[in-house]
DNA sequence: CCTTGACCTGGAGTCACCTCCAGGTGATAC
DNA sequence: GTATCACCTGGAGGTGACTCCAGGTCAAGG
């Protein structure tokens, strides 16, 4: 698969993907024999769960380390057990406070609501 | 209340407050006459509510649209609601992506102390 | 009086994360 | 055979959101 097509599906930038390469987050991906990248299994299944974990604001410096972990083999697992066990409590701090601003915003707007509606009465009333 | 207070109470550094204010964000705090930032009610409410919405990953430009559209009065009352409704939805699909994974996180780590514990039991049959 | 400390200002610097660019290669289409 | 096109590289540039700094004011303490 050839970076166009990884990067209209998972909706990351040619740019960004090379640049992902360049820094080390993704392994360096296999290349035809002309140099053009070409992306196997492997490779996209990384893609894809990078492109999860920075949607949930995991740091390219985090992510950086967790590949490099994979790429060492077994005797890593427990150190990436690690690092996953602290990045998922901080995904689940940031989802409880994303929660309670949906709930504030909600009610905001129903607040918003109201006072158009009632803005509206008074307007309707204005005019008998 | 002086701002070193506001700072503390909601984990804002003084300098980011200080620059809320000078972008904008924050209409001007009301000073004693010695110059010096003091606090009200009001200015209060807006920071918890900039820190809040901040958290839930609001940008600063929005932010400022919206306060100033505040500060405008009743008349922008319908725009404010719409970008209010523009951002929960934003916010809505965050959290939706972040639980999956949250939960894919979970998962991970699930198979990782799998990975372990059959690593162990190894490490004992090889004692015997 | 002088120092200390909390505040002030405008402007410069930093950080994470991309995004763009100039210049180059190699295959396909006319 | 030359033009177009999709890709390549290394390096520079840009953006959002702070964060730091030098130099200054003022009040209180020793």
């Amino acid at each position: 698969m050839k970076i166009a097509e990884v990067s209209e599906r998972y909706h990351i930038s040619i740019d960004t993907l090379r640049y992902y390469e360049r820094i080390g987050l993704l392994p360096h991906v296999n290349r035809g024999e002309n140099g053009i990248r070409d992306y196997n299994e492997l490779d996209i299944r990384r893609v894809d769960f990078i492109k999860c974990m920075r949607g949930a604001g995991l740091s390219l410096e985090v992510l950086i380390e967790y590949m490099g972990l994979v790429q060492q083999g077994d005797a890593t697992i427990e150190t990436r057990k690690e690092i996953l066990m602290e990045q998922r409590n901080l995904v689940a701090e940031r989802l409880k406070e994303m929660q309670k601003t949906l709930d504030l915003l909600d009610h905001k707007i129903q607040v918003y609501e109201n006072a158009i509606l009632t803005k509206e009465k008074l307007m309707a009333q204005t005019k008998e």
